[in-house]
DNA sequence: CTCCATTTTTAGGCGCATCTAAAAATCCTG
DNA sequence: CAGGATTTTTAGATGCGCCTAAAAATGGAG
């Protein structure tokens, strides 16, 4: 809020539409449609963003974000999927009906909410239509990338990369479940498992079923 | 948001000081210093409530809530201790640090989500700090009200009223454990039931120990 | 390469919420 | 109850985000 609703929505749209496109150069006439606005207003806000250094603006030509607008713009990003995964998997709604709850409750001003809210929802990858969530650092989590189980989210087919903190016992009641390093997980496996393990398994999303090899 | 943040505010306001007050008026440079704002600018809002028929304005001597206008400050603090109930018994944060993030959270406009954000919390009677949070229909649970035990949120000493959908086996059970209508529950004592009783024991707050009579 | 159709920006206004300064009403004191 | 001190409202201006209409730049067709 403290910053404008209306910055962050013309960030936003420079960001979905300069992503989706082959030239980088977004069109004033283009974010205007995509924001509900006339495009003179476009351009009156696409020269405040460059003021702030959080675009580029090449008069007649089209804007494009910053490397600093493009990080607002994937924080913003990220708390919107963040909320639609709040509003889906704890408060019960359908997926087609979250997207207007959650563009409000992503200008909400708060780092400490957004890094609370992503911890209680398991730092989900994907939000509830599959796109990815944003990390705090602007990055994603990139395919193949090593998380702890119990953050594991939503639930897909991974492979078993590591195993934390595993006293001998546990170690041994793991293989004898078959799991070891390099086993393949599926969602319905993994619910099989202790509660305990979640937390020790260290895996990462993967396409192979193990089978191979 | 749609019906303007600054109308709420001054919605609030008003609400905040004319229930902790003698006089039912409450003066623009009141509610200016409330809001963090000059007194003209209070008169200016004060005015558009009025002629929305949220606020009396007698010019001069102050402004009141019409009842229409109560029962919508009443939502928003229905909103705002819900969000706080939310940031501080499922964020974890402290209570002392949740008032600003509620502040912009009880802005977002949509029915479903108090809603759903209402029963996912249990429907809570109070907020973390003790204060009673107004039903939908913009009344309050009134000391004494009988409600579910598992809707009993926060955890308080109780009377059992009635119990709902109780078998003879259940019903025997409970008397073992001393519980019957009129039988005084503590926090402690509630927390050692069975979750299923929880459903069916409909209680009340009472400040009674059960023990006299 | 010129000229016209299209896109984009500039110019000039409007509504909202705020401000300061000045005018008006109330209230308090003698 | 008169007059000054205080409170409150009115008047007029500012910033922001939006609009429409007009001017400027681009770019495609002949």
């Amino acid at each position: 809020m403290s910053k404008s609703t209306q910055r962050e929505d013309h960030l936003k749209a420079l960001y979905a539409l300069g992503e989706s496109q082959p030239s980088s150069w977004v069109s004033t006439t283009q974010m205007a449609s995509h924001l509900g606005v006339k495009p003179p207003s476009v351009t009156a806000m696409v020269q405040v963003l460059a003021e702030l250094g959080w675009a580029e603006h090449r008069p007649y030509h089209g804007a494009r974000l910053t490397p600093t607008g493009r990080k607002l713009a994937l924080s913003l990003v990220r708390k919107h999927r963040l909320w639609e995964t709040f509003l889906v998997d704890r408060l019960g709604f359908g997926w087609e009906e979250v997207h207007d709850i959650a563009e409000q409750l992503e200008h909400v001003d708060s780092v400490a909410l957004v890094e609370r809210l992503d911890a209680y929802l398991g730092h989900p990858q994907t939000d509830p239509h599959g796109d990815p969530i944003p990390k705090a650092d602007g990055t994603f989590h990139p395919e193949g990338e090593v998380c702890v189980l119990a953050e594991l989210n939503p639930l897909v087919r991974c492979e078993v990369k590591a195993v934390r903190e595993g006293s001998d016992a546990t170690l041994s009641a793991m293989s004898a479940k078959g799991i070891a390093l390099g086993s393949v997980l599926t969602p319905t496996q993994i619910e099989t498992l202790p509660a305990a393990w979640l937390d020790q398994l260290m895996v990462c999303k993967t396409m192979d079923d193990g089978s191979a090899d």
